[in-house]
DNA sequence: CTTGACCCTGTAGTGGCTACAGGGTGTGTA
DNA sequence: TACACACCCTGTAGCCACTACAGGGTCAAG
């Protein structure tokens, strides 16, 4: 199987399995006669572990640690669970420090109707207001989670 | 002012708010005779507008576009109020798709005790299947607001 | 013998900072 | 005077997980 053939497969651009390559996540290939990558099944179901990871919004030194659980079938899996806990405490964390969020853009919206001029528009004034010291959630408390932006 | 000290009044650090002159986001203040930056009043204003912006996890190109508004009076602001609700959606939409893996993640989570060795693992087991097409929400639905890691 | 789909390597860009390196300024103390 | 130390300057590189080229090679069909 070339890399085309694995990307469309795995939904993923062709860029990113060279990427996944670089990374040390996929091992490195054979090549045929023209230098082309030659993919084999292992190839693609370690790949559709990585793209589930990912799919679940792991960083790939996530996915890092848990490939070598999955190449070591030997250990105990202990530091796997720990890993989890780990990522859903982050992702709780983002959820409620994005509500927070949501309730105070709310809160912003309703201050305007839309119809002013910007010298008396409800939002742009309050945005003016300099913001208490906990006013909004700091983001250390969900570290490592991303903001409202991808 | 000094730069120091409107980073320690702002609570954002001195890099940022040189970072932020480049952008285009705060004007370039006068020099002091050492070429020092001499911050004033309205810097430090419309700093804050920015850092409350940030607060609610704006981008800066966002931001630029609020600050024509706070730069423009006179214009009516329907925009903004647009902005405002885009984002707001934006927000709702990361929500719910990290809602969507929380719920995968608990489910993940349950698979093991931790007290497996990884060729048993469940949660190992779980990551090596193949995702199907909608299982996990695709990020396209909020497009523009990141992931779970910052 | 040309078209077009595919493949290769290598490099640069994304956002919003953060962290240097390598230098200058200004104040307080020995 | 000499030095330490905190602060300031510019410019560049790094973070993450890709994405998007530029500039070239390969191969089957028409």
């Amino acid at each position: 199987m070339r890399i085309g053939e694995l990307a469309r497969q795995s939904g993923c651009g062709v860029e990113t399995l060279r990427y996944y390559e670089r990374e040390g996540l996929l091992p490195a290939p054979a090549r045929s006669a023209a230098n082309y990558r030659q993919y084999g099944e292992r190839h693609a179901e370690r790949l559709a572990f990585i793209r589930h990871c990912r799919a679940l919004d792991m960083t790939l030194e996530e996915i890092r640690t848990l490939l070598a659980y999955h190449d070591h079938p030997e250990r105990p899996c202990h530091e796997v669970n720990g890993l989890i806990d780990a990522h859903l405490a982050h992702v709780a964390a983002r959820i409620r420090q994005l509500q927070a969020l949501e309730t105070a853009l709310v809160t912003l919206r309703a201050r305007c109707n839309g119809e002013a001029e910007a010298e008396a528009c409800g939002i742009l004034r309050e945005l003016s207001r300099p913001l208490g010291e906990d006013e909004l959630p700091d983001p250390g408390e969900g570290a490592h989670l991303p903001g409202a932006h991808g």
